[in-house]
DNA sequence: TATTGTTATACTCTATAACTATA
DNA sequence: TATAGTTATAGAGTATAACAATA
């Protein structure tokens, strides 16, 4: 398992591994106790990407901490104020959740009274969703948050124009690529 | 359970559900038929963030389908090429990945003879990862590969300075937020 | 005692098939 | 028959504890 199958010549394998690193040292300037080189991987836009995007969830998490409210949670509440009247899959499909997924996850804001499920009384084969009183206020505070510590903390290492040109990239290749 | 808590006035709950969507119709100009609107979430930079990603690693993903090569395995052969001598522990912290789940991944990779572990001379407990020879012939493959179809198609989308720009400010995320 | 690689395990996300009740 | 919500389930990805070999 741990033999090579990379070369005939079996006694390269067993070879001092030292010299592996010691040659790796001399010839990029590296040393076994040192940071590792990430080399091209730091050209690779979906490695930086999805590093950022773990970043900023991270962050958004710790900034709602006290409203226990996850980024997805979060982009339901507010789609759904934005939307009101709508259904479940309406909802669900427009944030890329599955149907199925969507189930549990609005159990759980429901069992929190932050939203309810209605039957439409037009086909009653559909639930139309709508924030509760307590879950309007629970997003007001939610979006302040977001606001005053995530956001600010975005502009603070940007700025402003650079966030927003950012923002305009991202679109772009959220929806055309 | 699809009883609304929200409000005292328990004739509201069986309201004409018609309604809900017709005044939001007439406050916001959608109809049922029509597209949601995403509103605050569209400005959202973890929300775009996020699908931007999945985007980008769908897109990397068709590019690399003749290679059966993932983002997080491609990232994995251009480290040990770059930091040869390295062992499981280092590669796999430096790409954010708990040793555990590492093992699997390397014995996929070491499986199909594309990289190998040896056994430390220096210190028997660690294996050093070495690309074999067929795994730096699917990795120049492979980078060719993402700088003709994947990168390509970014650059088209972006220009040139933008990716530049793009790329900048989304390592200072990941690296200073 | 501490560390490397490993196993086992669990929890979240995501994905598909199939059921029910309505249409 | 088709659709909305749901259940069950399976697969990735990610997380922690603990073990054997070695230091």
């Amino acid at each position: 398992m741990t033999v090579s199958k990379t070369s005939e010549k079996s006694s390269e394998k067993t070879a001092d591994t030292a010299k592996v690193r010691k040659d790796a040292a001399e010839t990029q300037g590296q040393g076994p106790g040192e940071a590792l080189q990430l080399g091209e991987l730091s050209e690779q836009l979906g490695y930086v990407l999805k590093r950022a995007q773990l970043k900023v969830f991270e962050n958004f998490l710790r900034c709602m901490a006290s409203l226990q409210l996850t980024p997805a949670q979060f982009s339901v509440l507010l789609l759904v104020e934005k939307n009101p009247g709508r259904n479940q899959t309406e909802i669900a499909s427009t944030l890329g959740i599955l149907r199925p997924n969507f189930v549990a996850m609005l159990d759980n804001l429901e069992s929190r009274d932050l939203c309810a499920r209605i039957r439409s009384t037009n086909d009653r084969r559909s639930h139309i969703l709508v924030l509760t009183d307590k879950g309007k206020a629970v997003l007001a505070r939610a979006k302040k948050l977001v606001a005053t510590k995530h956001e600010a903390r975005l502009n603070e290492l940007l700025g402003p124009s650079n966030r927003e040109a950012l923002l305009g990239m991202l679109s772009k290749i959220a929806n055309e690529f």
